[in-house]
Parts: C-alpha cells; sequence; structure tokens
DNA sequence: CTGAAAGCGCTTACAG
DNA sequence: CTGAAAGCGCTTACAG
C-alpha cells in the first residue's frame, strides 16, 4: 500500500531514523512544543538539512483540525480588489496564515462554479468574499454554508460578518458634488452589479437625483463580462451613448477606468473637460491624479476593508466593521467643475 | 485524546453512519472511484446535505501524497504580475489546481522570509516564481530546493524549468526604435532589479545604446521599495534628474507606469510630449493607449507567460518555452517622434 | 527531556 | 457493487 519510498519525500519518520532520535523529537524541534536537548535538536535538524526534508502541511492539518489557509474570492482584479487582496494578504501573513485567491466571474457561473468547488475542497479556515454586492446572494451563501465567512460589501448582511466599504454613500457624495457645482443633473455610466441588479454605487447616485429631485436620465451599462483591467475600453464607446442628451454636462463613473475611458471618449469628439462635461470616477487609483486633467473621486478604504475583513474572520467577536478612517472622502481635482454659461 | 464531536466539522465517518453505508462508500460517491448503486449514492448524498458535510481537503491530499495547490511568488503587483497570476490560475483550475499567490518583496527580506516560510509550509505541488530577474537568486533558490519550480524570467535558468518573457530584448528594441527617430541617445528611468544589479530592461536599454555607439547616460534610479502600484509616483521626481542634462530628447522608462509619471513631469515642467521629449514605456497597460499622448510601449506576453509557466510545472518534459506569440513586440504610439530640428 | 502509541479524515487495494 | 482494514505524515497526551 505504502508507495515506494523515493516516490515521495523524506518524512519525519526518515530524519528520525537519519538522526537516531526518536519521531516525537523530531516533531518537537519541528514545533518547539516542547524542550529538545541541544545534541538531539542539533542532530535532527543537520538530518533534516541532508535529506531536504520538508514538513508535509497536510498531514500537519490534520491533526490538528485546521489549517492555515484563508479563500478569498473577489469578481475580479480591479484596482480595489487588488488593494483588498494586498493588505488581506499582508494581515493574514502576520497572523501565520497563507491566502488562496479565486477570481470569480459573477456573470460566468460556469466557470465559477468550478473555482469555488476546487476552492472549498481545499482545507481552509474561512472565506472572504471581496464586492460581496455583485454577487447573487443566494447561490453563494448556500455554496459556503457552513463554513467562517466574512464579506466586504457596500451594506452588509446581517447573517454574515461584514465590513462595510459604503459605495453607496461615496456615489451619493459623489454625485451631490456635481449638483452643487450648478448640473441640472448628472449622468452615469455604471459598473456592474450582480445579474439583473444595480450596483450600490448606482443607487447611491440614483439616490442623490432623487434626494434633490431632478431628473434622473437613464445609466448607461457596460458589458458586464469585461475583464477588470479592460474598464477603460468601455468608457469610450459609452460616450456615444452619453452624447445622445444634448443636456450632458456632468458624467458620474461607475469606477475610475470607466471614467478614463469616458475622458478620453470626450476629448476625441472635440470635447473638453471639465469645462463642457465634468467628468468624476470613484476608487481613487494611483493614476487618477497624474491624468489630464486630474481626476476628482471617491478615495474609498480599500486598505482599512481587507485588514478588516480578516479581523472579522478571525475574531467574530469584534465584527462588523464600518470605514472610518480618514481615508475615506471626496477628493476633488480638475475633471469637475461648474456647467458653462 | 479525539476533540469532542461539536468541535469538528462533520466527517465521512459521520455521513457514513447517517446513511447506514460504510466508509469506503462514502468515499466512493465522493471521489468518484468506483460505481455506487443509486440507492446508496442517494443515500449519502441526503446525508451529506443533512450534515453540512464538506470534504477534508488535507486528509484527501495526505492519502494522495500531494495537493492540488500551486504557489505563486510574485515581488509586486504591476499590471504585468496581476496578467501572469490571472492567466496562471486560469490554467491551474482548469487543471484542477488552485493557486496562493505570495507578495515577496526582493527587497525586504524580513518580511519575505516569512511569507515563504508560510507558503512552504503549505501541501503544495510546486511554485511559479514570477518576474525572477529581481529575486536574489541563491537565496531563493535555496529556500525552494527539492520543490518544482518554474520561473517567468527574461533570461531563463538551465537548473530551473522556465519562461522567457524576454525584457532584455524588448528594452533593446524599444532603444532602437528611438534612435531610428534620430536621437542622438536616449535616457533611462529604470526599473528595480534584484539587490544591486540591473533589472534585464536596463541591460536591454544599454545593449542599443552600445551597440549604435552613442553614449550611455547614467539610468535614474527609482525607489525600489515602491509599491507595486505606486510607480507612477516615481516618475514625476524622476524628470528633475532628468532636465539636468540639457540634451535630453528622448526618455526610455522601466515600465509604463513610470512613463505616465514621466510624462506628467515634462508637462509640468512646461515641456510636450513628443514635441520636446519623447517617451516609451514597456508592458502595454491597457491605459498606456487611452494616456494623452497614447504612449508608446511593448506588448509583452504576459496572458501566455502565466499559463506557460502552469505547463512547465506540471509537464515539465515540454519545458523552457519562449514567447513567440503575436502579441509579443514593439506598439508604436502618439509619445515618441523624432527631435525638434 | 524522551519514547511508544493513538488518532486526525480520508482513500485504496483486498476480498468478497 | 460493497465492507473491513491498513496506511498517508504528523502531533499530542501519557508515562517515564
Amino acid at each position: 500500500m505504502r508507495a515506494p519510498r523515493d516516490d515521495r519525500p523524506p518524512t519525519i519518520h526518515d530524519v528520525a531514523r537519519e538522526a537516531g532520535v526518536s519521531l516525537p523529537t523530531v516533531s518537537r524541534v519541528l514545533t518547539g512544543s516542547t524542550p529538545v536537548s541541544k545534541k538531539r535538536r542539533d542532530q535532527v535538524l543537520a538530518a533534516m538539512k541532508r535529506l531536504g526534508y520538508r514538513p508535509n502541511g497536510a498531514a500537519r492539518a490534520l491533526v490538528q483540525g485546521r489549517q492555515p489557509i484563508i479563500g478569498i474570492v473577489t469578481p475580479d482584479v480591479t484596482y480595489g480588489s487588488a488593494q483588498m487582496v494586498r493588505s488581506a494578504e499582508r494581515a493574514a501573513r502576520n497572523a501565520g496564515y497563507v491566502v488562496t485567491v479565486s477570481v470569480i466571474d459573477p456573470y460566468d457561473l460556469t466557470r465559477a462554479d468550478t473555482s469555488l468547488d476546487v476552492l472549498l475542497a481545499q482545507p481552509i479556515v474561512g472565506v472572504i468574499v471581496l464586492d460581496f454586492d455583485r454577487y447573487d446572494l443566494k447561490d453563494l451563501a448556500e455554496k459556503l454554508a457552513g463554513l467562517p465567512v466574512s464579506t466586504i460589501s457596500s451594506g452588509g448582511d446581517d447573517h454574515l460578518r461584514h465590513v462595510v466599504v459604503d459605495d453607496r454613500r461615496a456615489a451619493r457624495e459623489l454625485t451631490e458634488h456635481l449638483l452643487a457645482l450648478g448640473h441640472k443633473t448628472v449622468h452615469h455610466v455604471s459598473f456592474p452589479g450582480p445579474h439583473g441588479h444595480p450596483h450600490p454605487r448606482e443607487l447611491g447616485w440614483r439616490d442623490a437625483l432623487i434626494a434633490a429631485g431632478v431628473p434622473v436620465p437613464t445609466p448607461i451599462q457596460i458589458d458586464p463580462t469585461l475583464e477588470g483591467d479592460q474598464y477603460v475600453r468601455a468608457g469610450r464607446p459609452s460616450v456615444n451613448e452619453l452624447l445622445r442628451d444634448p443636456s450632458l454636462t456632468a458624467v458620474f463613473c461607475g469606477n475610475d477606468q470607466i471614467a478614463f475611458g469616458v475622458m478620453r471618449g470626450l476629448t476625441d469628439a472635440g470635447l473638453s473637460v471639465p469645462q463642457d462635461v465634468s467628468v468624476a470616477g470613484i476608487d481613487d487609483e494611483p493614476l487618477a491624479e497624474f491624468w489630464g486633467p486630474a481626476l476628482t473621486t471617491y478615495r474609498l478604504d480599500f486598505d482599512w476593508a481587507g485588514a478588516a475583513a480578516l479581523r472579522a474572520l478571525l475574531q467574530p467577536e469584534e465584527t462588523n466593521e464600518r470605514a472610518a478612517s480618514s481615508t475615506f472622502g471626496l477628493v476633488v481635482r480638475d475633471s469637475t467643475t461648474k456647467p458653462k454659461g
């Protein structure tokens, strides 16, 4: 039944024999759980080196009942999610965990299923779901049932540990900023939400328009199957649709990438930003301030959120945090101004 | 010794009892290795559902001797590495593996050590190292000794399975493009290589200048500890250094992000691109074509490379591939032109 | 400080 | 098609 020795890497057993000590002794120098005499410790260390021994995480995990792996599920790899992944990864590593990232496209459920199954077949401690808003909640919740899950979303869900990055509020404030400048209304190129539902960013935009009692233009939808780094491509063509409304003076875009594309499209159409049309994004990517004109946008707490989601997962008692750091807020730059005339 | 039942999730054993079948039967419906009668299969499935059973990957891994996890080590999360991670992840998933990503900063070896140790303590099949050029080879190779490793680098290493994305050639061709336009020489803002060594992109630039017999300006170094998405910030300040040389007419930047920052800095200094100074990047990020002016750059085979590195890891016999697809090559846009006069 | 033994949850020949 | 048993590599009480 046992595979021939050479097929498998050396085990603790080989090390023990090589070092002339018992199995538990090897284990002890590995874990440091119990003191081991210097002499034996050195023998063991030398034997490990000679054999090229590497501990088998699966075996260790089996015994200890849990494995230091945390799964991260993200709908795409945009600036924001990359930031959250990075900060969650850093926090996880500091806590002794390793992070496994699965990009699960809410618009490609067949592949998504495979991805999730592969992820969930791993011995993981729990799962962090980024931009939870974009998933069809029931499906995902069912799949994850029984596992510790922490989510980052715009609103939070009472049934799950969650961290709130308030996209909806950000979108509302951004829209209010444009209205306050004197625009009669604000158009919107929307970031895709879950199947058939608007993203909270679209809801926040709508909130502001309705509260102000101004007309609500039909939002322009971009192709939801675009890859995360291709949103900029969606911006340019959407300009054609925007320009059908001659009253256009201000656009709020579902993220900075889309805004970059829209600005480019407007320029190509002979319009200037912000003189003819004001444009705002959301995310505050590093390039936003370097664009010409520098982009008005909204800084979200991505760095904070990743780490907070990890805390929520590991320490449920202190859960359900809400972004409150000073890095959250409107960033007014050069791409928005008063309407002409 | 056994932990109280309620502390641990249900096992195959619980399912077997609940379903009134034997242990191997449950295992068989799980793996599909052997046919199971419809009646029992249904009983088992129902029991699993009732109990919320989820297979324990660690146990499975232990038995099978290998675990479907592949580690990816990357120095940062820039556009190129994000692309490679994505394509490797996709290929891995299709092959039934899950991918674990560790961002390991070549300039922060203390943290790097922890990261690597956590990663290597996991039961992984092998490791893919992205942008291998940026690491201090000996250290890393020693750590990874004995594990299957595949690398993506500019040159390849005979001791390791590797995939070549020829940065050096790309940098050379880009520099040649600028020289061919009539520039007397080309300045360089360099992308950080491994400690104390130039990155292949810098070498390629130097190759071209030396081959052309033109003077080689001192390359401008950016802060190597910058995060991957912050390179754009390095571009602007480097303009001050560039402008010390009054003969400046062309700059090749170590990546597109740096080029964006440099273009911004030049504009801020009252110079126009490309009339006063030509600027080229390397990577061809999605934004390169949307920038004003659209950036001349070099498209590298990131998508291909990630998948190829996975193949090299899993099928060493067909290893050591070299980028050859049609997506590899110079992309001339608006940011480069002939020198004035 | 050290060793013999049991057990983590699962899969895989083996024998029907 | 099905069940009893061994074993994957490691850790952890237990007994000295």
